[in-house]
DNA sequence: TCCTTATTGAAAAATATTTTCAATAAGGAT
DNA sequence: ATCCTTATTGAAAATATTTTTCAATAAGGA
């Protein structure tokens, strides 16, 4: 099902500015933050406003298809969100961010959290940081 | 080690503001925005300036001393932090949050991650969410 | 008690986000 | 294709948030 189809399926638009937010998160490799991203979108020539990012980021969070990355010191970096349960991977160098399958198993930890606090666990949030492979090599060479 | 010695070991202040601000997190139940943490120390007749909690908000972050609790439409909530690995614990309903140790082994899934990716992970955020103990008293009986 | 300087608060500046509202354009119906 | 309904847009204004500047203050070591 494409961006098409979910959105009217909803009653929903896919608007030229929505088409320009898309291409831009999907040629990112990093998350980007609304300014970023209408700033991208004027760079492609797509003409749209900076209040339809906001909207339209609003809109796709809570339509599961876009995601917010956590940063140390800000939390607007947004990223396309493939279907299924996954995390995300950043780059502390170069800011890349990967998407990974949620394999994890964490039904163990949250049995015992639970039990622990007596709090019923059915959310999480995972993400994960370190080095992507160019700024490993990078970081081999200046050494 | 408490707070005094903490700061002035690194030449820093414990000053009027950072201890208001330190009370109010103390007592504090749920993660606080700098905003709230001012107004709270305001209506504790501590009069101090909203720019020094954003100051002390960076500072104590930095140091590891405070920690930022991540929301699905905001990131800007803060808590004390214990000493030692720990994640936090939020209820949706009365953003009730609770800390707990950090016994998680995420290793195997880490070295799954980094053979998968070639990433080299050093560092990972993992928060919990669900419903609290009283919370979920009146869910029941709601329903 | 003195002295150095980290820290403060007020104000201004810079940013970021939300609201309002008339105009537009998406897309289902005809 | 064309019409019609209404979701969506962009501009502007309103709000909110965060940072900067700088002279005055007060921590805390000497």
């Amino acid at each position: 099902m494409d961006w098409q189809e979910k959105l009217n399926q909803k009653g929903l638009r896919l608007t030229h500015p929505r088409r320009a937010i898309i291409s831009v998160l999907e040629r990112a490799d990093t998350s980007l933050s609304p300014q970023a991203i209408h700033q991208r979108s004027l760079d492609a020539n797509e003409e749209i406003g900076l209040v339809s990012v906001y909207r339209t980021l609003e809109l796709f969070t809570e339509l599961g298809l876009v995601r917010r990355v956590h940063g140390h010191s800000e939390c607007q970096g947004y990223v396309l969100a493939s279907p299924g349960h996954h995390h995300h991977l950043v780059c502390h160098s170069c800011d890349a961010t990967v998407e990974f399958s949620g394999v994890e198993d964490l039904s163990s930890l949250i049995t015992h959290i639970e039990e622990e606090t007596g709090f019923t666990i059915n959310e999480h949030l995972l993400q994960f940081s370190g080095l992507c492979p160019d700024c490993q090599r990078k970081t081999d060479i200046r050494d």
